[in-house]
DNA sequence: AAAGAATTGTCAGGTAGCTGACAGCGTAAT
DNA sequence: ATTACGCTGTCAGCTACCTGACAATTCTTT
């Protein structure tokens, strides 16, 4: 799996020499699937990298939830902000205090480029959340969703490509901002429709890629 | 006028002496009233700081517009992603190729570290607006837009905050992403609840900031 | 196998906010 | 003054989407 800001890879950065030290200072956590990892207002601010699992990035108001972005392994996060962070599977970490991490970087320029490109690609990503949330209507997120997806981790078949989203309906809606029950008739219109085929649990193939893009075409 | 980014006095860092050569390599550059400085596909990327006036950052797509934030004088921004960028008064930039900015932080990384502190602001910037987007309607972005004017540029008087905002509904709009009509119809909902006063063009007074940020309050 | 829980499909009803239309106002230009 | 133009207020549809309800299906546990 490729992580999620590919064009850096950091766990190859940390395993230099110069980082020994870096390295040495973050400590191991684990996780059980659905618990809270990070909520807003709590006391330890951290940064981490994701060894095992995927963990979701999202904001929360009274039952309603929103989902930033979904990291697996080998991406990094520095708790933050108003996000909430939650693991999706049973997830293993490697994190450190955000305040030693900050010290470490005034040493270490390289570092602090690194963390420019991470800031940079984060930035480019809300850039088009907020392009989707006002610009597009539910079937265009939810198909412009499918599309990323294919490109980032979709396997090219025959038939078309396969992906393993591995998500419910309910995780879908709070990805592109909707609800359970649009995105499972929007979903299913789009199978009807051919564009996409569910192939089991959270397993779909998208035969052209074109089509999804310009759901719906009529 | 305070900047954008308030814990980071960009034009000052700039002034110490060691930073001559960069700053001799910024060009003066400026744009009428309402011209656009930056399309998304533009061939030179820039990074620039206001000297005067104030810009839009925004996006569009077809003829609707999406204002992600509004800068002026010591703000710095880069041109990137897909957001364009215009001249919302007659406006005055020093600005530079992306490229030389880059080869030029390589070298200086107490640069660096303002530039992290920047897209950290800008990141968290985002994430609000994509909070407002999700969770809130109308009414409350609209609220929650004046509020945080309020604290970035109002003056305190004996009846209210007085704002200058110089803006037309129609910029409004776009800034919490509505209509015309809509902004219109909400605003003089809350002069008329009396938690907000019309003062003249584009000049308004809050008496009370706790009244405005429970709008509606019924 | 059976019971239970979680997930999914679908429909009916309600509503926030968009669009288009048009009239009233201010400001500027001739 | 007079025309013109941009800005504002308001109304009457319209529609995409949310909510709640319930049944059907699929997974999990015992």
């Amino acid at each position: 799996m490729k992580t999620k800001f590919s064009s850096i890879n950091l766990i190859q950065e940390l395993q230099h020499k110069e980082y020994e030290q870096l390295c040495a200072d973050f400590t191991e956590r684990k996780y059980r699937k659905g618990r809270l990892i990070y909520a807003p207002g709590h006391d330890e601010d951290l940064v981490f990298i994701i060894k095992q699992g995927r963990i979701r990035i999202y904001l929360a108001m009274e039952d309603k939830e929103f989902s930033l972005t979904i990291l697996g392994p080998g991406d990094i996060y520095a708790t933050h902000t108003r996000a909430h962070v939650a693991a999706i599977d049973d997830v293993t970490l490697f994190a450190m205090p955000t305040m030693r991490f900050h010290r470490y970087m005034v040493d270490h320029p390289a570092l602090s480029r690194t963390i420019i490109s991470i800031l940079g690609e984060l930035l480019k990503q809300s850039f088009s959340i907020i392009d989707n949330l006002v610009f597009k209507d539910i079937s265009g997120r939810l198909a412009d969703f499918f599309c990323h997806e294919a490109a980032y981790d979709g396997r090219q078949t025959e038939e078309g490509i396969l992906l393993s989203l591995d998500l419910t309906m309910e995780q879908l809606a709070a990805i592109i901002g909707s609800s359970r029950q649009t995105v499972s008739t929007i979903l299913n219109g789009m199978q009807r429709a051919g564009v996409i085929c569910k192939v089991g649990r959270g397993v779909y193939r998208i035969p052209n890629l074109d089509l999804l893009k310009n759901f719906p075409s009529l």
